[in-house]
RNA sequence: GGUCCAUUGGAGAAGCGGCUUAACUCAUUGCCCUCUCAAGGCAACAUUCACCGGUUCGAAUCCGGUAUGGAUCACCA
């Protein structure tokens, strides 16, 4: 008769430790009372999704808000999904929206007392725990193939039973120590299952940050618990790690609240005692067949992070967006605030939606659009320089042709009560602001130009030859008079008013020269007014733009 | 199909049995301001809270059912 003592030291020879050991290495945390111990464990997968941008901000604020601890756990326990360097650049795209960890995985080393913080250097633990888990009868090695465990599904279809490895089906469950230690030393392949003493017509109490309380079906599933490659599966390293990194709170998207019952049970039966748990619900979007669904990475570009990064959105544009989906009392919070100090928000999970918003990126534009506003002209240039610098060749290029005439662009209209808002990103402004740059601005009034038809050529010109005139040491109101009273010299009405009382007597408006203005100096008929473009280009370079289309409506 | 979660306008939502003629924000539309655009100001936008029943003097709010949507059912996390 073989003891799963014998069984357990014949699967792990090497380990000796117990799990008291462990709760020794790894003791409680020494934190104020209510400090909450928060993580954000992704699997270097792939790129940032927004749904764990928004996860790991609610857990940077949980955690800073109790004064407790936000860490960072490397799930990479699956070597088949693994992508080289995105751990790297999970840790880089979090921290450009200030989601900085205080402890765990860092990329480029790791931090704490409770590490490794990376699931694929923590195999010893694991065996630890599976190890005791042997003796105690509650884990097994499992030797189906992948073949007979798809025959036991299809045997449960069939009889319409709910599928799975549980009870009867759980093959390998019944088999005896000395059939297990006979399958190993013939050398066939196993995994480790957790033999799970639930029934699922029993319901159990659970309770949920974010959702309050609910019922919710026993686990029965004698679910893997250490892979045929020797980690862990996501349930197991959850109730290991999550123990013994002392973690309080679990937040999580909801599409793990059905795996729930397993944790549960997982935590019980090893005797941790469970965290609390929040389901984060997930971020959706309205799909081509007009169903809402969850963000895909694949389908949808706002699903990565890097979309508004390469799109140079400020990032605190988005985690206010974010917030704002966290929490529905953040949005008037902010408004009040002025948009201020936006770390002194109080997060709390009562506030927190119970379905998935929809994603909408006219709100960020809309939150953007007030954040940049809010900039001065230095910070909007430090915003551009660093996004340019990694996305944008060409508007770094013209940054830094003259930084400080960058910034004057940036100022149009910005250091006043109701500043323009017209930027809620810096990708596309080499566009915008092309026209202050001579060789682009000779490009753009090489096409044709949005001349309004109600004027000739000559009418045109005699127009421009005028606005020389035009002074640039005066106030704007001054500057304006003056522009009207030229204009009322060529015949035209100081306002658009006036030319409707009297159509015949004018031969268009003050509007019209101004117009006739914005397109000589910026080739477009939609421009800052032009007052600010002309101080920011000169004299010198407004004569220089006029007299050139004098010349090239003459020909 | 089973299980769990959800359901207030185009979107995010407040609302916790009478204070609701359903707050606030974005979007949309109209008007005003105005040299264009942006900004700004003012208005409009759910007679109704998925539906059907019930409880109650009274329900968006409590209860039951139906419908719809979502999540999930791996040696993936």
């Amino acid at each position: 008769m073989i003891s799963n003592k014998e069984l357990a030291d014949l699967i792990f020879p090497e380990v000796h430790e117990t799990i008291q050991d462990l709760e020794k290495r790894y003791p409680e945390r020494n934190l104020p009372e209510g400090a909450e111990v928060t993580r954000f464990a992704p699997s270097p997968t792939g790129f940032l999704h927004t749904g764990s941008l928004f996860t790991a901000m609610v857990c940077r604020k949980v955690a800073s808000q109790s004064g407790g601890v936000f860490y960072i756990r490397l799930e990479d326990t699956d070597t088949k999904r693994e992508i080289a360097g995105s751990g790297e650049q999970l840790l880089t795209q979090l921290k450009l929206f200030n989601v900085v960890p205080d402890e765990g995985y860092l990329a480029t080393h790791e931090e704490g007392n409770y590490g490794p913080y990376t699931q694929s250097k923590r195999a010893d633990i694991y065996k630890v725990c599976i190890k005791h888990l042997i003796e105690q009868g509650r884990a097994y090695p499992d030797f189906c193939t992948p073949q007979e465990l798809e025959e036991i599904r299809k045997k449960q279809e069939e009889q319409k039973l709910i599928p799975g490895y549980y009870g009867e089906f759980a093959r390998d469950r019944f088999l005896t120590n000395e059939e297990r230690v006979q399958k190993i030393k013939d050398g066939i392949p196993y995994v480790i299952r957790f033999k799970s003493n639930g029934n699922h017509l029993n319901k159990i109490p659970v309770h949920d940050l974010v959702r309050g309380d609910f019922e919710i079906a026993q686990n029965d599933q004698d679910i893997v618990i250490l892979k045929g490659d020797g980690l862990p599966t996501y349930h197991f390293a959850h109730a290991v790690d999550d123990h013994f990194m002392r973690t309080t709170t679990v937040m999580r998207g909801e599409e793990w609240m059905p795996s729930l019952p397993i944790h549960i049970e997982l935590f019980e039966t090893l005797g941790f005692k469970k965290p609390n748990y929040a389901h984060l619900p997930v971020i959706m979007k309205v799909g081509e067949e007009g169903h809402r669904r969850k963000l895909s990475k694949r389908l949808d570009s706002e699903a990565a992070v890097s979309f508004f990064l390469e799109d140079g959105y400020p990032s605190e544009a988005l985690i206010v967006y974010l917030m704002t989906i966290a929490n529905s009392n953040f949005e008037e919070w902010l408004f009040e605030h002025d948009f201020r100090n936006i770390e002194e928000f109080k997060f709390s999970f009562d506030k927190m939606s119970l379905d998935g918003a929809l994603f909408d990126l006219t709100k960020l534009q809309f939150f953007a659009r007030e954040i940049l506003g809010r900039k001065t002209k230095h910070e909007m240039r430090l915003m551009a320089e660093s996004y340019s610098k990694e996305y944008n060749p060409k508007l770094f290029e013209l940054i830094n042709r003259d930084p400080l005439f960058f910034e004057e662009i940036m100022n149009i209209e910005r250091e006043k009560e109701n500043p323009r808002k017209d930027y809620y990103k810096f990708g596309g402004m080499e566009e915008i602001i092309g026209f202050f740059y001579n060789d682009i601005y000779e490009e753009l009034v090489k096409q044709d130009l949005p001349w309004n038809e109600k004027f000739d050529k000559p009418m045109i010109c005699k127009v421009l030859n005028e606005l020389k005139k035009l002074g640039l040491d005066q106030e704007e109101s001054e500057w304006f008079n003056q522009l009207k009273e030229i204009a009322g010299g060529l015949g035209f009405a100081p306002s658009g008013k006036l030319l409707k009382q009297e159509p015949d007597k004018y031969v268009g408006a003050v509007g019209d020269v101004a117009e006739m203005l914005r397109i000589t100096l910026t080739g477009r008929k939609n421009a800052p007014n032009p007052y600010c473009v002309m101080r920011i280009l000169g004299k010198q370079e407004c004569d220089r733009r006029l007299n050139q289309m004098i010349e090239k409506l003459s020909k």
